[in-house]
DNA sequence: AAGTGGTCTAGACCACACC
DNA sequence: GTGTGGTCTAGACCACTTC
């Protein structure tokens, strides 16, 4: 049996059947990128040419390709070929999780009171933001969550009975409606959008800051298909970071 | 030639050799757990069982519940196998593209302005950030980033030469550090926070407003490999969302 | 030990974009 | 038309987890 090395210097038997494994090839073209190998805007070799090099096959390349297309990191098109990003995206993950757990995961206890429950007409920009007509009376559901008993996230939610008809018998002051919604009124769509606000004199006193300090909002819609689920706006108290990785 | 229905209800020749994309698997599974035919924490039957329902290769299941997964609606475990999450996370991808296309995006016209550039050490709350020395000089860069003639953002940049030495070279007020370090200082590793904080008395008069306005905040670390690279804090307009969908 | 997902292979055809 | 990435197949072996 004779041995041979492939492109990443590693020894293979002649006879060997499998080759790198995706994330070789894709952690070997990220160096390449890095180190400047491979430019911003140049091209790459085609798929199966850097099967060939590497040693494997060609999806394999192709998976490893694709996972850095998605990153932002190469731009591929049919025909045209693959190129390094001229302008490498960050693309960052947020994971939302439950109100619940994002406070457990600080360490923190978890509590949380409802501050109010009625079944009102939502005010017209509401309505729009759900595309939902605008007489339509609709749950609104007001909470504030707490970590370790200190005021974290003041929640003020409408709920459209028609994308989830349940809710209306739902006990909010048991089970948050944060909670509830998550494990009974799946979407098929939703918008999220983050941005900051001066703390009105209710939000001060809810969250025990005073008026005018600056809170990170985070607003989300949902919708099950092309009627709206629930529009919640979150204010967090001051000083909350939202963090990820790149 | 006789004719078959494939689980989704298709009619295929029984010679035909092509069966369901994985999109179409994908779907029908959300489908599945969207109308609660398999519930939070319910276990899926395994790849193979679904490639024979569905009348395709095991590998177009794989891709398709690698994806579910990946969105956070399933979790998968060897052995284990697949279930639908109990609390389906949202997870939301920022894309963050480079401050010059954020801007020309809107529709914008885009402009900067180098507000400073000097030498010199850092307060270390920043050095720790950075895991620096706290004695290293970096570079020290402020600029305005505006739209259509009106203040869009304010950049505070510490860059540290170690990271990315030709930096101390570069001309920041031709071309803005934001978009010569994306092009020319490459990262291996970031990490993101997003906040909101009041406007100091400084800030407020760059981004013409008032004292006290709420401002949303992005900072963003990064290094290569264990080097810092860069660390900047940008202060956003009053009313700036970070938007995106779910 | 056994069952599940994770991955790789070799080959094939397809879809799209550019010619 | 032609070249590229996109996807599917059938089979195989592996890695991890739970039994």
């Amino acid at each position: 049996m004779t041995a041979s090395q492939d492109i990443l210097g590693r020894d293979r038997a002649s006879g060997g059947e499998r080759g790198l494994s995706w994330r070789d090839i894709r952690d070997d073209v990220k160096r390449r990128i890095n180190e400047r190998v491979w430019q911003p805007g140049d091209l790459l070799p085609n798929e199966e040419e850097m099967a060939r090099e590497f040693g494997c096959a060609r999806a394999t390349v192709n998976r490893a390709l694709r996972d850095l297309a998605d990153a932002g990191l190469l731009v591929r098109k049919r025909r045209a070929g693959t190129r390094v990003a001229a302008f490498p995206v960050s693309k960052a993950t947020l994971s939302i999780p439950i109100l619940r757990l994002e406070i457990e995961e600080l360490g923190a206890e978890y509590r949380h009171a409802l501050l109010g429950r009625t079944v009102t007409r939502p005010p017209p920009d509401i309505a729009a933001e759900l595309d939902a007509p605008a007489g339509e009376p609709m749950l609104h559901v007001r909470a504030l969550h707490f970590a370790d008993g200190r005021p974290h996230v003041y929640e003020d939610r409408w709920i459209d009975l028609r994308g989830a008809p349940r809710a209306r018998d739902v006990d909010f002051s048991a089970k948050n409606a944060n909670e509830w919604l998550v494990q009974n009124a799946p979407y098929t769509r939703g918008s999220l959008a983050l941005s900051a606000a001066n703390a009105s004199a209710e939000e001060a006193e809810l969250l025990r800051t005073q008026e005018g300090e600056a809170l990170f909002i985070v607003e989300r819609t949902t919708w099950s298909g092309d009627v709206p689920v629930t529009r919640v706006r979150l204010a967090y108290r001051p000083g909350h970071r939202l963090r990820t990785h790149l």
